[in-house]
DNA sequence: CACAAACTGTCATGCTGTGACAGTTGTCGT
DNA sequence: ACGACAACTGTCACAGCATGACAGTTTGTG
């Protein structure tokens, strides 16, 4: 009765629903009612980011996203804690995959210069539809934030509850105490940051670009270098890019 | 405490109303319509922040801050666009300060230097209760922000807002054009996340400090040096800090 | 005083998010 | 296979946020 899921794009996303953990949770002998829960799941998170790309955020309603799915919207919401909730796990997604190809890095890169390299190669990945990540969905989250304000807000604060995480790995990193050394809370910070000044720069279309990579690849290279610029009476009018 | 800004502060207006003309703050004879408005306003904030720190954010309803200054809820949404608004009026102002004070700092300093003394001054004074800002309200809205994701997430939002203007201004500073040079970005993005830094070090009771200021000035310190730290497997165990 | 404009209250409405209860479905033990 | 049990879902109901429309009141002006 549910054929709901027939066009859904084949985006097998892992994301657990209650797991603030990056738990990847493959469930392989979950049993039927865990994997209808993960095909409702993926069939809203789906039907949501349709709807939002065709309508908009604010103009989608709960009640239309479940429809789509065939369920009521008492439902979605045990699914989903809002509606913003829905984008988050894309996100979540994002996070989890630079996180990983950040504690790949070779120990002898500096930090910024570690969390460059890994963010801009997952972009890249991303933005050529490897590891299984959906650029469209990518550009469609990224027209949504330029669009609404709630989108956008709940982006920054789901990024910097994030921000305590990445702290903690710099931190182990760095081999410092994150509860005496305020070093590795200023790098997330600024890590932080520069992903949501990329993203600025690329809705506002203050800067031409066709990636989103390279202009972060660019953010990170400043930042690496040492952002405290003098003053223009100060300074030599050095060439800038 | 309840005029402490009842001269020139830019007021959050309902969407419609925009504050770009601030001809009635200038004239004080604006009528007595003008002023009932103004008294309202501030009522209504006050009233605002006196029942958020009685029952909490979320358990305050708009209902309950009209009735308190004997308006009606209709009323209170012709004066503020949420609930969370009636907060970013005290966000405003501090922005506001936090400019002036950077504006008048000396051409010399380099741009993250002139913020840093910029802001910690306005905070000093802040905490002082100098500048007739109320220190009882800044402690007010850090403790909301830690209790409320819907205040935490609205102002990072409007954090973010002010980061375009914020950018304008360094640009300006460095005497750069920011539609070319990424750089004034970055560094608007960085202090902006050096706030929200200070702020979660403060709340997460992470480190022992008295003054949000002294957070602050250290943050920014190292934002200075630079903070592209070399690994723990790289590094000498150099004193730290 | 009369008139226009602005301000406010009341009523009505839509959407979000949650609680409670009952019905259905999947899971497990026997 | 059958029944007990837990989990999932739908329906109903409700509180709160936010907005639109309309009417009544206050204020400023000629």
């Amino acid at each position: 009765m549910k054929e709901l899921l027939a066009g859904a794009s084949n985006v097998g996303y892992p994301a657990g629903m209650e797991a603030t953990t990056a738990v990847q949770a493959c469930s392989p002998l979950a049993g039927r009612r865990e994997r209808k829960k993960q095909r409702t799941r993926e069939a809203l998170v789906d039907s949501a980011f349709q709807l939002f790309a065709e309508k908009g955020f604010e103009a989608t309603t709960v009640e239309e996203i479940a429809d789509a799915v065939d369920v009521s919207s008492r439902t979605f919401f045990r699914y989903f804690a809002s509606k913003e909730d829905v984008l988050r796990t894309f996100q979540d997604e994002q996070f989890g995959a630079v996180k990983a190809a950040f504690s790949a890095r070779p120990s002898d890169e500096p930090v910024i210069t570690a969390v460059h390299h890994a963010a801009v190669s997952m972009i890249r990945a991303c933005e050529d539809g490897a590891f299984g990540f959906d650029p469209e969905r990518f550009g469609c989250l990224r027209q949504l934030m330029e669009s609404s304000p709630a989108v956008f807000g709940s982006s920054l604060e789901h990024g910097q509850k994030k921000h305590a995480e990445m702290t903690h790995i710099i931190a182990e990193r760095m081999g410092v105490d994150p509860t005496t050394d305020l070093r590795p809370h200023v790098v997330a910070s600024a890590i932080n940051s520069v992903f949501h000044t990329a993203f600025e720069l690329l809705s506002s279309g203050t800067v031409k670009v066709d990636r989103f990579s390279d202009v972060l690849s660019e953010l990170f290279a400043l930042l690496e270098d040492g952002i405290n610029y003098p003053a223009a009476a100060a300074a030599s009018p050095s060439s800038s890019g």
